[in-house]
DNA sequence: TCCTATCACTCTCGGGTCGGGAGTGCTAAA
DNA sequence: TTTAGCACTCCCGACCCGAGAGTGATAGGA
């Protein structure tokens, strides 16, 4: 976005001063969220100036869109400019040992596949921040199948298909008639050897194969099981996003209307919106932590909302994303931190689970 | 509940017109929010009688603690016992027909296991009755195992044990030393084999017991499994309590204070809590539906909600619930008869697929 | 005995007014 | 360029008021 290389830059361009001036009335906004006034400024920071001076260098920033004014007589407050900016001056920024204490002790429990990981991650990356937590596992159609078998279950067959990362997809077939249990057997073993080690497209066209060798009780089973590889690999399957923590939203919500809120309730239980949002930043190598701040976004200005997200990754590849939502007048500092600190965390266990 | 007793019969005890009265009140109450006036009642009722009239039995079901009162000059509000009476004395009831057809064709898609419909269910309760839908899934404890596999994937090993509702859980073991892929499948195909079509005590017995004779690299991963085992027979896993829609809560939330609704966030978010609030009505067998109203439960108290629910079952044993919580202040005629189309059509699924 | 018409009374709600206070913007001086 | 001083603007809470809704009570009628 040009936006973003436009604020990128902003804070050098903003002068010393100004900078100092605008992080105060972020920081103080979000602890307090009420509009900060010149005298709060020329009190907290160490530069000893008079109010007035601070209120000749407040109508600059509110002149240069870094912050507004909600009437004549308020204080000031941030808009997502000015946040945009606090953000990107931002110095690296440690954890609270209490906090670095909970991420430590959640990786150190009895060995966890990357899904029941990252389902705990969220949950702790809500709990963390208060915000809610969000993750998309590793997409479906990039892994490898690992194992697959057919199981009968009362008048149905399960086909569970294991993918690289520990997913277990699950779909369910009508029982063909004439194939009892020891055919079925046989038949998910060797369905098993097949497909072993291919990529869920690779696996896919073997299958087709197979079905077409195959007599016909058998084959309109292999069919079936071409189906649910066929939807894994267009990531209509498994394309879930995690979301937990939504009541920590609900209890910020004294800076949200109603109206918004349900709309990113909503938001929250579309999927594919979520995935869109998450995904969308293929993320700089070197910055591994993502914001993307209200108007940014149609999504989060719709929901006066910001994303903190960041990929975790095995190696140079990124396989998904995890993050935070929470209202703009966002404790930046500390949902930057936790994401990124869970997410390196996540990226080291996949490396390792992998091996 | 002795106070269920006592509320149930209340119906009768009231009087032709009172119940009238009161039905109306709730009618009137549940469709505009507002609260209401005698002149509404009158002109709504087929009752010839004038507003004098009314205000006289308006009055005397306040004495009785049907109704209440927000100020001397408002209109009168049902109490929780006014919509006891009120749910107790209604007739069977039915569906509209878009909503009897959207039923139809959820139940009417491809092949889906206990499970998937569940998900799809709650979903569908929330959005044909605008509330929050529930569900519990089967208690794994009580289910028959019916296959069992080990697969490596990386550095770890997925125990998988699908279970008689299609229900697959799974678990990552710490991968021994010395065990390569083909003991690993041996090793699967044997514990398979011995497990099959037994409950999950069962299979924890017999698993330990094959634990004792087995040599070292086997024996730890043998110990895993029963781990597993034993954590679904005690009820820790699985125990999951599905949740959709939620958002419909917040929409809804002009009646609620926001500090009411952050707390049933927060509760739907504790699955223990739940589970326990859904479970607890062992179902009169003939009385399928079941309704839990504000003070008559200290968790639906303290959201003002009420809960609308049912088990769905095999024969004469129940394996689960669904539901929907909403306001007290809810449509129970709809509420009621979705969640008993849904419950019905579930019961049916269930019994075909067990067979 | 039960129903109804009437009427005074109570309480909420929205609008309007008002003073205090916070914070600004401007100006003039250091 | 900074600062002090000061007038000005606008929000906010309190208060008041009148309209309206709905009740409760009383007295008369079937």
């Amino acid at each position: 976005m040009a936006d973003d290389r436009e604020s990128m830059a902003a804070p050098r361009e903003l002068g010393e001063r100004k900078a100092t001036v605008l992080r105060i009335v972020v920081e103080e906004y979000v602890r307090t969220g009420e509009p900060v006034g010149s005298e709060t400024i020329a009190e907290r920071a160490q530069l000893s100036v008079s109010p007035a001076t601070i209120r000749n260098e407040l109508s600059a920033l509110e002149e240069m869109g870094y912050l507004g004014h909600p009437h004549t007589s308020a204080g000031r407050v941030p808009t997502d400019l000015g946040y945009r900016s606090f953000v990107n001056s931002l110095p690296a920024g440690r954890l609270r040992e209490t906090q670095k204490r909970a991420i430590s002790d959640f990786f150190a429990q009895t060995v966890m596949d990357l899904e029941e990981t990252l389902v705990g991650a969220t949950q702790l990356l809500s709990r963390l921040t208060q915000y809610a937590g969000l993750a998309v596992p590793p997409n479906a159609a990039d892994e490898r199948v690992v194992h697959v078998e057919l199981v009968g279950v009362g008048s149905v067959i399960l086909a569970l298909i294991v993918g690289q990362h520990g997913h277990v997809d699950k779909r369910t077939l009508d029982r063909p008639d004439g194939i009892d249990d020891g055919e079925l057997a046989e038949l998910s073993d060797r369905l098993g050897r097949a497909l072993a080690g291919r990529t869920a497209t690779d696996a896919e066209i073997e299958v087709l194969r197979m079905s077409a060798n195959a007599p016909e009780p058998e084959r309109s089973l292999i069919k079936g099981l071409a189906d649910a590889l066929a939807e894994m690999r267009n990531g209509q399957a498994g394309a879930h996003v995690l979301v937990r923590g939504v009541s920590n939203l609900a209890g910020e919500a004294a800076t949200w209307r109603r109206e918004t809120i349900q709309r990113l309730f909503e938001a929250l239980e579309r999927e594919s919106e979520m995935l869109s949002l998450l995904q969308t930043p293929p993320g700089d190598p070197e910055e591994d932590v993502h914001v993307t701040i209200g108007g940014e976004h149609p999504s989060t200005e719709e929901w006066d909302a910001a994303i903190v997200s960041a990929n975790y990754r095995v190696g140079d590849t990124s396989l998904g994303t995890i993050g935070v939502v929470g209202p703009t007048r966002m404790d930046y500092v500390t949902a930057i931190a936790t994401v990124r600190a869970i997410a390196r965390r996540i990226s080291e266990l996949a490396t390792a689970l992998d091996g």
